[in-house]
DNA sequence: CGGGATCGCGCC
DNA sequence: AAAGGGCGCGATCCCG
């Protein structure tokens, strides 16, 4: 906990909204920029009594030099600040602000107070009183509903008190600086290049009309990407309906050679994606343009602790996470191009080819502020090197400290690659082959996944059988030998996949039995909590750990049978888990952690100011004299609770946000 | 009219 | 026995 000797105050804010003005469309800093804006009614508790009422009537001195609690700082710090500026409340020293809605994401998965205080202090609230406030200013109340305001903020206040002197002690430090530079880093903002932006939504807002006008059904009033108004062309058309993509494992590859089939016939098929891909395009554009300030800054929030791993989400209207990397481009004709030889034509080469007539790369709207730099730097296959790390692969490790990335690792320590020469260019097949099983095969993933993810993430195409692998299905010509003593024979279908998966797992004993040991515990943990202590030292919890009997559908046959399965609570819901999912669940909460590290160390660097994080990635902006080999060095060092885990990252100054 | 469920599209 | 996982948001449909 911060300095116990400091008085400590929970402050809450009530402020007007409607259906068409909220926090939740604008984000808190257009919501309170805006003309209707209007804070009635402010509420304060400090251990002993609470006060609510019009924030004119605060004694705002009594505040001073406290530690402010709220549940959603951002919010609350907003709406304070535009108050200030607005001459409505004078400005008070604080000493510091922590927001309860974190400690709560950081204990137990639940942010809302409503889940918060339901699970961290078995109390149920209910925001009908909050709800009732819909469209109506402080003028509009009448007596009694004054009178049920003022009790619900009081309480609001009270337990966001209660979850702080509760729970508080139980943040760690480190987590609560994480915690405020999160808040801190979204209020501040990043610059954007508001010239460009306009010059974007132009084109774009064209380019979508003209999409849409070759959807067929828009014409008969019917919603762009209505999956009715789709079935029914289909089935006018004499053509098989869609496969949903979710539906498979391969829906996506289902869904494009079904768009491969018909696509020629009937356009409507590719200009479907292609408006959903230029709609949500746009729709970032017009947040981004709705929320940046006059003087160009977009402030933006990120949520701390928004996974159970307590990784960082995404949060309000734009996420700052999921910016897609390939621009769109626009063809002589206005449309999307969405042909995947022409998209490789255009990544192939230097400069742009003639038949492009536009490129709208939403990344280079985000810019440093001027006189500072942009800086990108990320953690290279952070999550292989904890995985090696926790099994105490020693080959591995050793061969990554050497300096070799995980993918050449795995190669050197089995002897599959020995020459001097980079592995990446000296058998390109094989680093191929390596990056597909490291990135696909640590957390358990079958052969028929494997085919695919080593499609997707290093472009190896395992479709085409090899007769030979009936016969010799090891590297050596060896036979594998099946916990039977008889030889495993592979044919058919998948036999490729089938062996290098195997090979993968005899060769990972310490991966597979890590899978296999959790799977273990988590089952024995049912009717309880299973806990699992990280490097770091905090725990990842499952909740009320069930076995369960469920019936799952035969895909092959079609009959129902039964599995069970083991379950667990995850922030409130249930989810379904399995070794290669925990071993999962935990390198990925490893990682962030790893992470952490790096971000509170590059955070003390003078000269430099953190943007924003995605997972593995940090984006900061320095100031003139800064040297960026300092973030590099910052984010290379491997934390003292992870002796032995080689760390290391790729830094670059750049003049846009980009990767 | 709003919430819930489902699907698609982005990212690591 | 086998099984990669983690997010957010817009569009649509359905229901109360």
């Amino acid at each position: 906990m911060s300095n116990p000797t400091k008085p400590i105050i929970a402050f809450d804010t009530e402020t007007y909204y409607d259906k068409d003005y909220s926090v939740k469309t604008m984000g808190p800093s257009r919501y309170c920029r805006d003309s209707r804006f209007e804070c009635y009614m402010v509420s304060v508790y400090d251990g002993e009594s609470a006060w609510s009422g019009h924030p004119k009537d605060l004694n705002w001195g009594a505040l001073s030099g406290a530690v402010w609690l709220s549940h959603n700082q951002t919010f609350d710090q907003t709406v304070y600040e535009e108050m200030v500026k607005r001459g409505q409340v004078p400005a008070i020293q604080r000493a510091g602000w922590k927001d309860t809605s974190h400690l709560s994401a950081y204990l137990c998965n639940r942010r809302s107070l409503k889940e918060a205080c339901e699970f961290l202090l078995g109390v149920k609230l209910t925001k009908d009183v909050r709800d009732q406030a819909k469209g109506k200013r402080w003028g509009d109340f009448t007596s009694e509903d004054r009178e049920a305001m003022l009790n619900y903020a009081r309480s609001d206040a009270v337990h966001c008190y209660t979850l702080w002197a509760k729970y508080g002690h139980l943040w760690p430090e480190k987590e609560q600086r994480l915690s405020e530079m999160t808040i801190e880093q979204g209020m501040r903002g990043v610059q954007i290049d508001t010239e460009l932006l306009k010059e974007y939504i132009v084109i774009s807002t064209q380019m979508l009309q003209k999409t849409e006008d070759l959807l067929p059904w828009v014409k008969e009033g019917r919603p762009p990407t209505s999956p009715k108004a789709m079935a029914e062309y289909c089935r006018a058309a004499d053509i098989p309906c869609f496969p949903i993509k979710s539906h498979f494992d391969d829906g996506e590859a289902r869904y494009a050679e079904w768009e491969q089939a018909y696509g020629k016939k009937h356009p409507w098929i590719s200009n479907l994606s292609s408006w959903r891909s230029i709609n949500k395009f746009l729709d970032s554009l017009q947040t981004i343009a709705e929320r940046v300030r006059d003087d160009g800054i977009l402030p933006f929030g990120t949520k701390y602790a928004g996974a159970h791993t307590l990784r960082w989400a995404g949060d309000a209207g734009i996420n700052f996470q999921n910016f897609r990397k390939v621009p769109l481009f626009r063809d002589q004709q206005g449309l999307l191009i969405s042909d995947a030889a022409l998209l490789k034509e255009i990544s192939n080469s230097k400069s742009l080819p003639g038949f492009v007539t536009a490129s709208l790369d939403i990344r280079k709207l985000l810019i440093p502020r001027p006189g500072m730099r942009m800086v990108v730097s990320d953690l290279s296959q952070i999550e292989p090197r904890c995985l090696a790390k926790i099994v105490g692969d020693d080959l591995m490790l050793a061969n990554m400290a050497a300096g070799y990335s995980p993918y050449e690792a795995a190669a050197r320590a089995r002897g599959e690659w020995t020459s001097p020469e980079p592995l990446k260019s000296g058998d390109k097949e094989l680093y191929a082959l390596k990056k597909a099983q490291i990135l696909a095969l640590g957390y358990g993933a079958g052969p028929d996944k494997f085919e695919l993810m080593a499609k997707e993430l290093a472009g190896l195409d395992l479709s085409a059988q090899d007769p030979e692998f009936i016969q010799t299905i090891s590297e050596t010509g060896e036979p594998c030998i099946g916990s039977d003593g008889k030889p495993i024979l592979i044919s058919g279908k998948g036999s490729t996949a089938k062996r290098i998966v195997k090979e993968w797992r005899d060769a990972n004993p310490g991966v597979t039995s890590l899978w296999k040991q959790l799977d273990a515990a988590l089952k024995n943990s049912a009717g309880g909590t299973f806990e699992m202590e990280l490097p770091s030292g905090r725990s990842m919890r499952y909740g009320q750990v069930r076995n369960e009997c469920r019936m799952v559908r035969n895909e092959e046959t079609g009959a129902l049978e039964r599995r069970w399965v083991k379950t667990a609570d995850i922030g409130g819901r249930r989810y379904k888990l399995y070794g290669g999912a925990l071993v999962e669940n935990l390198i990925q909460a490893v990682a962030r952690d790893v992470f952490c590290e790096a971000l509170l160390r590059i955070e003390k660097i003078p000269g430099v100011h953190i943007l924003w994080t995605v997972h593995d990635e940090v984006v900061a902006e320095i100031e003139n004299g800064v040297d960026p080999e300092e973030i590099d060095r910052a984010m290379s060092e491997t934390p003292p609770w992870f002796a032995g885990c080689p760390v290391s990252a790729e830094t670059q100054v750049v003049s846009h946000y980009t990767k």
